[in-house]
DNA sequence: GTAGGGTTAG
């Protein structure tokens, strides 16, 4: 006997499918209920929209859309909001505001979660007043907020260098009886860490350990990192294992911040360990965790295994990114091969990412490194952006070799434009100057150090 | 259907 599916169990079976990237079966049980006579409504479609802009495309999602208007089956606001989330994650910023006026046109209005992804949106495009605005002028009056609308709030100021307003606003906020969420903490800490603000920071988490909420993996991976990042190796191990001890289950993203400190410090051997747990353990390899494993094999001079691992890389279906190119210029300069660096940089710069800054910065600390500083000057020379790592280091490079006057000449162009160079290594230069008895180069330079530092602050 | 943590250079 043939049964009739109904369609809220279609779209169930649609659900689980999508939800674990089987697009294909998804498909096939939708054309096995038209066959037993069961039509996809704008659920079952929505799924689809939904899934197909996370795992394939947005060009894949928006085909969706056509299937259902031959389908006469309308569009609602989530299939919209599905499609602005899709281009707002592949950064596609024009997409988002381009579905955003579709849909009003269509007279479908945009709710909160609309909204929030506009905000979200803003922020990446460096726009905080613009996603302020948004919340003043669209969600406010019409509509009420939700966790998100703060969390995307929180995370947008923290990320766009206002850790302080958003500090404010979570203070503001919770003594109006704002319950914060976990993912909320998890932003505030990790804003507060990443602008230098440790002690905040450590009383933010202090405060999540006083409320009801159990930090995560997140928390804990946050943390971990900065110990890290702030040199204290053996203490971020120790979050680590402690994470452990807790029963926490370890995801790529624990074991890509500890696996690539293991890297760093030389304990390779524990740094692979952490790459078979993880395939043990199931955990899909992206491309973050490629990038690690190739900068190991790097460090390691393992150049055949990561030549390998870049043929992997593609043969997963993924796309090698800035980092690992960049990882690779560095680990080929490291090695000494200057002219493959070189010739892999000009290939990265045919494949159009926003930007190689580091890799440009790699290639010149290293070209001094291995001694061919006029090379890394010329290159320097060609960099239409350059940083304060792009400065400090020529700077520093250029003492070293002694070249005093022309590391002071690099150094007050860098001022000159706003940014910093470590400042022991503007003392270095000062100092260089004065026992090269080049006195009245270094009073001048001394009087630009003290004007830019008043300029500063 | 929206929000958080992981990778490169001084």
């Amino acid at each position: 006997m043939v049964c009739k599916l109904s369609t809220r169990l279609m779209n169930i079976c649609v659900a689980s499918f999508c939800k674990v990237q089987q697009l294909e079966k998804a498909e096939a049980v939708i054309i096995d209920a038209i066959r037993l006579g069961t039509l996809p409504d704008v659920v079952t479609y929505n799924t689809l929209v939904a899934a197909y802009c996370r795992f394939v495309d947005l060009d894949a999602g928006y085909s969706i859309l056509n299937r259902m208007r031959e389908a006469d089956i309308y569009p609602n606001v989530i299939t919209y909001n599905s499609l602005i989330a899709g281009a707002s994650n592949r950064s596609l910023f024009s997409r988002c505001f381009d579905l955003f006026n579709e849909m009003t046109m269509l007279g479908i209005p945009p709710d909160v979660w609309s909204y929030n992804t506009l905000m979200h949106c803003f922020f990446k495009l460096k726009e905080p007043e613009e996603a302020k605005r948004v919340l003043r002028e669209k969600i406010m009056p019409k509509l009420s907020p939700c966790s998100t609308t703060f969390n995307t709030m929180f995370n947008g100021l923290c990320k766009n260098g206002y850790t302080s307003d958003a500090l404010k606003l979570f203070r503001s906020l919770k003594q109006n009886g704002f319950i914060p969420q976990l993912i909320t903490y998890n932003i505030l800490i990790d804003g507060l860490c990443k602008s230098g603000r440790l002690r905040a920071a450590r009383r933010v988490l202090k405060e999540l350990e006083e409320s009801n909420l159990e930090p995560n993996a997140s928390t804990y991976t946050t943390v971990m990192k900065y110990c890290f990042r702030a040199g204290k190796f053996e203490e971020g191990i120790e979050v680590f294992y402690e994470m452990k001890n807790k029963g926490y289950t370890y995801d790529a993203f624990s074991y890509c911040t500890v696996s690539s400190a293991f890297a760093k410090t030389g304990r390779l051997e524990e740094a692979h360990k952490c790459y078979e747990l993880m395939i043990e353990k199931g955990i899909e390899l992206d491309i973050v965790c490629y990038n690690i494993l190739v900068n190991m094999y790097c460090i390691q001079g393992r150049w055949e295994e990561v030549y390998n691992l870049l043929n992997e890389i593609e043969q997963a279906g993924l796309k090698c990114d800035e980092y690992t190119h960049t990882t690779l210029i560095d680990g080929l300069c490291r090695a000494g091969n200057v002219d493959g660096a070189l010739k892999h940089l000009r290939y990265m710069d045919t494949l159009g990412f926003d930007s190689n800054l580091v890799a440009y910065n790699c290639m010149v600390d290293r070209l001094c490194k291995a001694g061919y500083i006029n090379k890394a000057l010329r290159i320097f020379d060609t960099m239409d952006i350059r940083d304060s790592i792009t400065y400090t280091s020529l700077v520093h490079n250029l003492c070293e070799e002694r070249r005093f006057l022309k590391a002071s000449q690099v150094l007050l162009v860098c001022l000159k434009q706003g940014m910093k160079v470590f400042r022991p290594t503007q003392r270095v230069v000062v100092k260089g100057l004065h026992s090269s008895g080049l006195y009245s180069e270094a009073r001048k330079l001394q009087s630009k150090i003290r004007l830019a530092k008043i300029l500063r602050s």
